[in-house]
DNA sequence: TAAATAGTGTCTCTGAGACAATATGCA
DNA sequence: TGCATATTGTCTCAGAGACACTATTTA
């Protein structure tokens, strides 16, 4: 069937959710907003967060809208990851879901929002099966996450409004998994454009001498990109 | 309203549908394949090949169906683009749309295919406004293909099945818009791993020593990439 | 032979990674 | 002072781009 020649008898009815990956960096692990399910299927389960999109809302605005409903933040980081439509993902019925992908700065705690279920902040290692396909959409977040440090400032996404040259190393290290050398990263940050703003001095926690703070910088892409160990 | 907290009464209906954007490079231009509306709305405008996603059929088997009805082939490369689900993209009623794009070589002509609207491959750099929302889909899936070419083999689906160096290297051209220098082209495609397997020897167009031959290889990724005029 | 395209070699520059050296705080 | 961390500098190597040069075909 060719896009647009249709009539509105002959379509079979939809339900469209969204969910969202949202993840953070706290505790040194990489972790993800989950909510536990308090109904059947899956009752007792942890999934992602979201809810349906309404009759007159735009997707995309439906995923800010449930973002700021979990989270009680707004203005963080959101894209879409993918739309997961498989026919029997919910057995209840047929629901295309649109997956979004947010990264947030360590907030103080999910606010338990509209709902009564629990939401918490689970090391995305720990994270064991979840509802419906919401393994393998986390899966797809969390690589998404990942491969996105590499060539834009995001990584700066997941400290607060000021941090220093080694927290934001940290987050690199949490995401990846690796170890970077200070000095190397320091030298390759600070030298991207627009990706840090200098500001004033920091705490030294244990001892050392103090670090810059920074503010995130307006750069849209990483360049040059800080690349994860490859082919070499 | 969080995930799964819901009951089959409590959704509003939508219509899913999916949009292609199939592009390849054919007379030394980069073509979309586009259908002229036979009918209202948008009677007579260009718009992108799609239709509805069926009742016991994933979004994504829906969007091989539909390529295989547009172009009479299979086995193209094809990806989920985006979803757009703006409340009016569809005057008549709501409608959310899963794009996705492919690449295939130059084939012979776009089949007519199950429906009575023409379809035809039209140089990108001249399509004029597309019907619904799917000029910015149009544009989405191009940016998203000129990306693809920098780390990934996806150029080779661009060509036919045996191909020389010189014509991957003028698919990245048009594709990007850039010359490139030949040689320094060759170093790189025959230095990247498993993207290039040899074959034998090819025609002399006009004169002038004749290429080697290629079949893709099975590198999921370029490495080294190959990369756009940047920063420097 | 001339023209044309294919393919190789070389040089230079940039950036990555290893790691020495210096700077500046706290106990 | 001693320790810990921040920041700078230096060295080496890989890969990109510029481009000279060789190879192999047709006219």
């Amino acid at each position: 069937m060719l896009g647009g020649v249709y009539s509105p008898s002959d379509f079979p009815p939809f339900a469209v959710t969204v969910d969202l990956v949202v993840l953070t960096v706290r505790d040194e692990a990489l972790c993800a907003l989950l909510i536990r399910r308090g109904e059947a299927p899956f009752r007792g389960r942890w999934a992602l967060p979201g809810g349906f999109v309404q009759v007159d809302e735009a997707v995309d605005a439906a995923a800010v809208r449930e973002l700021g409903e979990e989270t009680g933040v707004s203005g963080l980081h959101l894209e879409q990851l993918g739309t997961y439509g498989e026919p029997r993902r919910d057995p209840r019925m047929r629901v295309v879901s649109v997956a979004y992908l947010a990264l947030a700065a360590d907030l103080p705690v999910p606010v338990a929002g509209t709902d009564a279920a629990a939401a918490s902040w689970v090391p995305v290692a720990e994270v064991g099966a979840l509802a419906f396909d919401h393994s393998r959409i986390l899966a797809d977040g969390v690589e998404r996450a990942r491969a996105k440090l590499e060539y834009t400032p995001l990584g700066a996404e997941f400290c607060g409004p000021e941090f220093t040259v080694a927290e934001l190393r940290r987050v690199y290290e949490i995401v990846w998994g690796v170890s970077l050398d200070p000095r190397n990263f320091h030298r390759k940050v600070t030298g991207a454009e627009g990706l840090l703003v200098p500001t004033g001095r920091s705490s030294s926690r244990d001892g050392g001498r103090p670090a810059a703070l920074y503010r995130r910088g307006d750069a849209g892409v990483l360049y040059p990109p800080l690349v994860r160990a490859s082919g070499s």
